[in-house]
DNA sequence: ACCTGAACACCGTTCAAGT
DNA sequence: ACCTGAACACCGTTCAAGT
């Protein structure tokens, strides 16, 4: 009889190996060898299922944002208000990122995924989250695409400045730079401002 | 005679060396052992200036700040709207991350540099704009450093971005965000917004 | 089809030995 | 004081050989 990892789905235990040790041993100790060491087989075995290091980093990266994208949800379920709906998920994001840093650190590390089917949904979990404020005319209308990218610069940049020890308290500091950020999103009656009501998108 | 990297500067020496493999070959090609073949000094010699790559790789990324810190100063040089100082003092940032993107991402690598002179100037190049948009009352009161530490998060999370391939035009995409969240840190007249006149810091 | 073991060309780091 | 050369324990990747 064939070993458990024999099970045609080394590939599978391969990966589970490397989310392991990356969270115990943090991002630098993972080395193919090292992977292939912890699920038992040779040095040479993953081969037959990775093409090198690059793509177990890539899927390792890929179940780490499906993680992320899980956050987010959680974080924003039955939040209504598009204001704190939108800091909800903002704090999802960070959340994760403080909470798994090995993985965040794979994720946008120097091989990251080039087509993530999860980093994807979780970019468009903050369109949405944009559209959604303007609908209800909560958030000025405008590019939602945009307005997202800078939500995910924001939320990016505050978990890797946290990662990296150069902030005090990511998570609080967060809810503050969130909220003053959406200032800027919110709907403003002045005219001056450019604020139009009738450029609103579906 | 003693060759030229003998004059009691091999230290120099190898930043240099270390730089310039960094540009020329990326990140990943930076291994010790070619920066002292590029020295022309056996591979043990380095370990006469340094603890180790983790020293040399912060001596690099030191370096790499003070440029960035050069490319700040540059950018808001006579300008004096503060909106257009800090949206420039921005450009300033996104531009040389977009520009040695390989420097860049040894001064955010998984070694950044503990205690960076330069890293510390760029950020009270950021704090010291803030303050200077809310002494003209351009901007809303407030923990300037907190303000800061958003604006840091905006533009390092858009080079990251854009270097990961994630953005088309990340410089384009700066001048409109960064306006963006500069709506959020504005003046406000509106006292439902909580401005205060008289709680402007000195 | 899938895995192994040896081999190759690299690493970072250490250390006795040279000048 | 400063550098070298050999050595050690690791890498990623390739490939003939085994089952």
């Amino acid at each position: 009889m064939s070993k458990p990892y024999h099970h045609g789905d080394l590939r599978r235990a391969l990966i589970e190996a490397a989310l392991e040790l990356v969270v115990e041993s943090g991002y630098e100790a993972l080395s193919l060898r090292a992977v292939a060491q912890r699920a038992g087989v040779s040095h040479a075995a993953p081969y037959r299922h990775f093409e090198g290091k690059a793509e177990l980093w890539a899927a390792v990266a890929e179940e780490s944002f499906r993680g992320l994208l899980a956050s987010m949800r959680a974080a924003v379920e039955g939040v209504d208000d598009p204001t704190e709906r939108h800091i909800q998920l903002g704090q999802g994001y960070v959340d994760y990122g403080l909470e798994h840093p090995h993985q965040y650190r794979v994720m946008f590390g120097p091989t990251p995924p080039e087509d993530s089917e999860a980093a994807r949904a979780c970019f468009q979990m903050l369109v949405e989250s944009i559209q959604y404020g303007q609908k209800r005319r909560a958030f000025r209308p405008g590019d939602s695409m945009e307005m997202a990218l800078g939500a995910w610069a924001l939320v990016h940049g505050l978990t890797l400045l946290a990662l990296d020890g150069r902030l005090q308290d990511g998570r609080q500091l967060f809810r503050r730079l969130g909220r003053l950020q959406l200032e800027g999103y919110h709907a403003q009656e002045d005219p001056s401002r450019g604020y139009k009501g009738d450029t609103l998108p579906d």
